[in-house]
DNA sequence: AAACTGTGCAACCGCCCCGGT
DNA sequence: AACCGGGGCGGTTGCACAGTT
């Protein structure tokens, strides 16, 4: 029952990648350009799974890929969308040219987690780990950390109005001080649609007719969408 | 030098979404 | 409207390497 494999897996390669099948999979794709998955393996001569070609061209062998290390000004804007749209890693990778989902997954894993929690913040919420713990029970008994638990399940606390600062050049030292990323803004920033920011301005949830100066992003929904949670 | 432990990252797995029929 | 298949995504695992004892 169920789902068909998405490959023959008797016949299939797996673990990690040797120089010859990358080769192999660049050429193909050079030759050919992305797309049918399912069909590339046998089209290209490895013995792969559809899935895993396409998961090592886009994280490994796309020639458009950054490497190397993260920059400040990447990790706060990491953090930044984190915090607005959690565990979407995509979507902030789509932010982050160069930068893949798994990579980012991974070094928000490794490496901000610890950042945040050096800050003193809780990194599933972005909120100070003793605010947590003292003023929102429910959010402390609420391990699942997913993006729908802040949007506000249950125990609604929708800001409409959410606005986060771009990434400052910001010292070290300047740096300890908490994001502002998922809290309700206290300063006077001039607001810029976060659907323009991510990509979405030919979408119907973008309402935002003109910019000014980026200086600050402004989530804006859907009122219908904003209702129905309300 | 060897054993142990911690860390980082590539890759896999399974579920979900969406478009085609 | 329902079903099916492919692609995409997030979570998790496993391995290699570095650091420590």
């Amino acid at each position: 029952m169920g789902r068909s494999p998405c490959c023959e897996k008797a016949h299939t390669n797996k673990g990690a990648w040797t120089k010859e099948e990358d080769e192999r999979l660049i050429s193909y794709i050079k030759a050919h350009g992305e797309g049918c998955w399912r069909s590339l393996p046998k089209a290209a001569g490895l013995l792969r799974c559809g899935k895993s070609c396409r998961l090592r061209w886009i994280n490994y062998l796309r020639p458009d890929l950054k490497r190397g290390n993260f920059t400040a000004e990447e990790d706060e804007l990491i953090i930044e969308l984190h915090g607005l749209v959690g565990n979407k890693w995509s979507l902030i990778a789509g932010r982050l040219p160069g930068r893949t989902d798994n990579e980012i997954k991974n070094y928000w894993n490794t490496h901000i987690k610890r950042k945040l929690l050096g800050r003193g913040l809780d990194p599933k919420t972005h909120r100070p780990i003793t605010t947590l713990n003292q003023e929102e029970p429910c959010m402390a008994q609420d391990s699942s950390g997913d993006s729908s638990s802040r949007d506000g399940d249950g125990g609604l606390d929708l800001n409409l109005d959410l606005s986060i600062s771009l990434p400052r050049h910001s010292s070290p030292e300047q740096s300890s001080s908490p994001p502002p990323a998922a809290t309700a803004s206290t300063s006077t920033v001039q607001a810029l649609c976060l659907c323009c920011h991510l990509g979405f301005q030919s979408s119907e949830t973008c309402s935002c007719r003109h910019i000014p100066r980026p200086l600050g992003f402004r989530f804006i929904w859907p009122l219908e969408e904003a209702q129905r949670i309300a």
